[in-house]
DNA sequence: AACAGAGGTCCAGAATACGGACCGGTCTCG
DNA sequence: CGAGACCGGTCCGTATTCTGGACCTCTGTT
């Protein structure tokens, strides 16, 4: 009925499911202030009674819940227990919070972890700065498309040209909706900037006098795993401190990727593998 | 074709959506060792193919992953992630840290933070006590059936009768299989002790030798949030030293409720509300 | 009190998921 | 070393499940 031609490993299987899993995902972009259904139904393109029977499958299971005054939709507790489970594989806020307080402690400020969410980023921790003027533009939760902010754009700057571009393609919709003042010219710039210079600087793009600096860490099969990224007033990143602030940002990649080599994880992941195979 | 009468609640609507997250919530009872597809068919009752294309699904929402090499199933990151976003609003395991850290200090026993998951108890973290002489019974991650140690038993100890027989109705296939050596019965004793005595005790019924203590802390509306408990060597959980270790609990429940009293969430959560309106 | 907009539900029809049967690889044992 | 057992994975016709237009009800507004 609509023309969507579903691109390859898209079309695989199980409906109902994908789109549950996008509602899930969809929640958690707005775990704060949570999602009325009238967004849901909107963000989605899902209709009502579709959305709301999902919604009400994931609730069964404890993965969103409804606040029944407001009726709005939040992750349910079982998000966080099965979080807490996942992170015996994936844990990478404990096993940088040594490197984030570091960082912190040497640079008087905030420092952040943020790990790549499909075309977005997050950010999974803020450690606060000592320094008294302290910018609050990133906080735990927070999501940016990737390129906007310092860690975020350290990240894209780290993929190959082809998914860069396949992300800002994919964001082009959110950036013009919510980020009018940026382009994806400014960002491939941006880009750039980040791959000759060895780390990402955010010059108050997003929050006037908020800058930031980024730097990614990687497993030791290559994948980029997350990204540290320091945040201050203007004044506190200016040309001549910003290679100081680099400076620390390498020495904590550096730790954060010997700890991952020592785990010695045979790592995972793949899914388009097999994909490809058509009869 | 196959006659399960759907008790209420249980047959609304959309059962592909049901049964993938019966199996992320399986992958997590196993998020260690990761589960092979036959543990899954196997486990959850489905059939294969089913069980697969599931599986699969939840693999392109990144909630699983697959290790290309053993081929066994296992939590994916984006249950990581969600799982921090969630813990703005499920945030025991912060909320806890504090008490959990002051009740290793004071016992020099090793104290855990649990909450119930469905039939099950989990662990969602050990501090590790100062005591040489450690139990390493309980970790991170454990599960257990409702009342099979000791905050385990202090969260089903705290449920009404009626729920806590459910539960054991429910966990009874995995008593027999898992814990042969537990009986309903036992544990109906150990439930009635608790209540008279104000805290969990379990006599090292998990792990010879392994003693531990637990208490239920609630939300302000009463619900149960989730147990404290302490773990040592026998020698050192003796009768004499019991009601030290209680009143440790004790103040560290009453410490957590007032935080929790002061976070002033209009709690949410809820389902059944509105399931028996039939039309 | 009439309206607008939200959340929620019903049900026949159509697309979707189900699962028996099958394939190919690996490990085991005679 | 070859037969057998077991495992992971996939195909495809069928029947079951999910879909979504239409409708209801409640709350807040004019």
């Amino acid at each position: 009925m609509h023309g969507k031609l579903p691109s390859i490993s898209e079309l695989s299987g199980s409906q109902s499911v994908d789109r549950a899993l996008r509602l899930l995902a969809l929640v958690g972009r707005d775990a704060e202030n949570g999602l009325a259904l009238s967004e849901i139904v909107e963000e989605s393109g899902l209709n009502k009674p579709t959305a709301r029977r999902l919604l009400v499958a994931l609730m069964r299971a404890r993965l969103v819940e409804q606040d029944p005054r407001s009726r709005r939709y939040y992750l349910g507790d079982e998000a966080f227990v099965l979080g807490v489970l996942a992170s015996r594989r994936h844990g990478l806020l404990e096993l940088s919070m040594e490197s984030l307080r570091a960082l912190s402690e040497a640079t008087m400020d905030s420092s952040f972890l943020s790990v790549r969410r499909d075309n977005f980023s997050v950010c999974l921790y803020r450690e606060e700065g000592t320094y008294p003027v302290r910018t609050h533009a990133l906080q735990a939760g927070l999501q940016h498309p990737l390129g906007i902010g310092a860690g975020s754009l350290a990240i894209l700057s780290a993929l190959p040209d082809e998914e860069m571009e396949a992300v800002l393609a994919a964001n082009r919709t959110v950036m013009t909706t919510h980020y009018p003042a940026y382009g994806a010219d400014q960002i491939r710039q941006d880009v750039a900037k980040t791959r000759q210079r060895g780390f990402a600087l955010n010059p108050g793009r997003i929050v006037a006098s908020s800058w930031g600096v980024g730097a990614v860490f990687r497993f030791p099969d290559g994948r980029i795993a997350g990204a540290l990224s320091l945040a201050a007033i203007d004044s506190r990143v200016g040309p001549e401190r910003q290679p100081e602030l680099a400076r620390h940002l390498q020495r904590e990649v550096a730790r954060i990727e010997e700890k991952l080599r020592k785990m010695f994880v045979p790592r995972p992941t793949d899914l388009d593998m097999h994909a490809g195979a058509r009869s």
